[in-house]
DNA sequence: GATAGCTGGACGCTTTATGTCCCGCCACAC
DNA sequence: GTGTGGCGGGACATAAAGCGTCCAGCTATC
């Protein structure tokens, strides 16, 4: 059954939302027994008109009557929303754990693809997918947008599809290189965003685990400077989260300090920054880039992590209550739920 | 499983339209292997710019790639298309019924409802609700509308509703009084029509069974004359169809009449007619109203009926060959199909 | 008999969809 | 190598649909 919907869902991506418009306006009809257009619009946060083009339809299929004190199920809408009263859960249960989730963490939006990333190649691509759908959506002309590297972050570049050409947007790394494949590096990542809408972007070479001398004057480099400088002032923020764990060994750090991570309850890393569980800040790698403050000031922070593997993680990030956006998938979101 | 399709063609019928027409999209391409934008929209009947907006949307799902030499299905596209073919015939089985009817009989359009009138009054009912649309999709200002009685007919004006008030539109019944319950004769149905949409109307009195001078005394009568005159000017004739047998008994034809029809091979009677299997007419009731040329000179004639048990009737009847449209049910259409 | 709330009609504005034309490009045939 | 037909994709004016908003007429209820 699920496969169904699935299946549909790539042919028709809002027949979910449509359908559970139709079936929370019948139910509340239901609910009421007999209700009028305007306090039924009020209840549904519809617009009259937009409810009105819905009840015409649902009566052109005979499932309601309007009589003169409003509309009431018939005989046929009784039966069909007994019938859908099983699928309901199923049916959407993905938007109620966005709303869920989105209520947990105080979010803006939440988006969940069905599946888990730890057992599929397609939910990965899926969350990609969706990542870059958000992303497209908020940025505005002139955005300056910060990405962070990571194979999620590289999916989302793939599948980054814009209308017109963003000629006066700017894609910076969020962050120096860190030591991983290229094509996973932010700077990778930002360039094959700006060649894909259409925007410019500019690169950060600052290798990691610098000295502090080192670190202090690279960064008195102008052009050097010139990019970080962009990076702090960045309207749209775009990262991965990762566990603590494999971050930190993905990042060759020391022995010591992962000893230190770990006894600081370090679970979470998300843009350089290790978190615990409650979301707490209890490590920073040292690279020049994007600082806390700058996330903060940040008007857009999107998150992008799936698999249930992850779900602790992002719960923990997402504590940390700067992510405005969250991109993952149904298993992660579960899980994250459950630990928060 | 098969419920949610049974649920979603009721809940969302707009978007089930939009599936097919997406399927068949995708079909076509599949079969063609690769193929240009234009091709596939003349092959299609969709103009070039629709087709575009659909596999710009079909591309963003990553359902299909476009190359330079045209567009082909991806890998994701012909996993689709598999899982699909299996709902096919659920979902979209009765446009191709439709179809299927369509060109066998020659007809102009083919509305069919899902299930068997004679096991579920439900079916009855969608019947008139669909023969109520078709009528009003065909009524233009000016038009007159000639009907004929029977349940099915009562069924289908008792669901006829018009946006705006067709002032100046009129209905008649097709022939006179047909001994029916006044509730199903053709008189009734003619001035609920007309109240329903806010049209005129003219009534037959004719009694049956007359004789030859009664008959031609009666219609000398200047105001049957009138209706009479309008009858056979009618540019929309709706009918039902019954089976012969019935028929003649309903109608409390003699013995010997009856004799005759079962002699000339009468299987199905419309619009006081009775056919044999070749569509032939066999036998005609002698009453005012509506005759064979009157039939072949209307410029829409559409024939209502259903239940597996008229699978034949109708299929003679449409091998008369005068009907535009055809509203039935699934049963009866399959049922006429394999008949013919 | 007054009143509140209902449906359905109407209308203008905004957004979207659509028809149409064109351009540069690539593959293929010659 | 070169010509050519068909391709995808951009552009744009226009038609159509969607939508917010308001109103008339009606009816149930107090």
């Amino acid at each position: 059954m699920r496969d169904i919907l699935h299946i549909q869902k790539k042919l028709v991506p809002d027949l979910v939302q449509v359908m559970e418009k139709r079936y929370k306006i019948l139910h509340r009809i239901f609910v009421a027994g007999t209700m009028g257009r305007r306090s039924l619009a009020a209840s549904l946060d519809l617009t009259e008109r937009t409810l009105r083009a819905e009840l015409d339809l649902l009566r052109e299929q005979g499932l309601l009557d309007a009589g003169t004190s409003g509309v009431t199920l018939s005989e046929a809408g009784r039966r069909l929303l007994e019938e859908l009263e099983p699928l309901v859960k199923e049916l959407f249960g993905l938007s109620e754990l966005e709303e869920a989730v989105r209520l947990k963490f105080g979010l803006r939006k939440v988006v969940i693809v069905a599946g888990d990333s730890d057992e599929s190649d397609d939910v990965k691509r899926e969350i990609g997918r969706a990542g870059s759908r958000v992303l497209a959506q908020s940025m505005e002309p002139g955005d300056i947008v910060a990405v962070m590297g990571g194979t999620t972050m590289a999916r989302m570049a793939a599948h980054l599809k814009v209308s017109a050409p963003m000629k006066d947007n700017w894609f910076v790394p969020a962050r120096g290189g860190l030591g991983e494949s290229v094509d996973y590096q932010a700077n990778t990542i930002a360039s094959e965003l700006a060649k894909r809408t259409g925007a410019r972007y500019r690169m950060l070479h600052v290798p990691d685990h610098l000295s502090e001398d080192a670190y202090q004057s690279i960064m008195q480099e102008p052009n050097v400077r010139e990019v970080v400088d962009m990076i702090r002032s960045a309207r749209i923020v775009v990262h991965g989260i990762g566990d603590a764990a494999t971050m930190a060994r993905r990042r060759k750090l020391s022995q010591e300090t992962i000893d230190e991570l770990i006894r600081d309850g370090a679970l979470a890393e998300a843009f350089g920054y290790y978190f615990d569980r409650e979301g707490r800040v209890v490590h920073r790698m040292v690279t020049a880039g994007l600082r806390l403050e700058d996330i903060e000031a940040a008007g857009t922070v999107i998150g992008l992590a799936g698999g249930r593997s992850k779900g602790e993680a992002i719960a923990s990030v997402m504590r940390f209550g700067h992510d405005d956006v969250l991109v993952t998938d149904e298993a992660a979101a579960e899980e994250a739920l459950r630990r928060a």
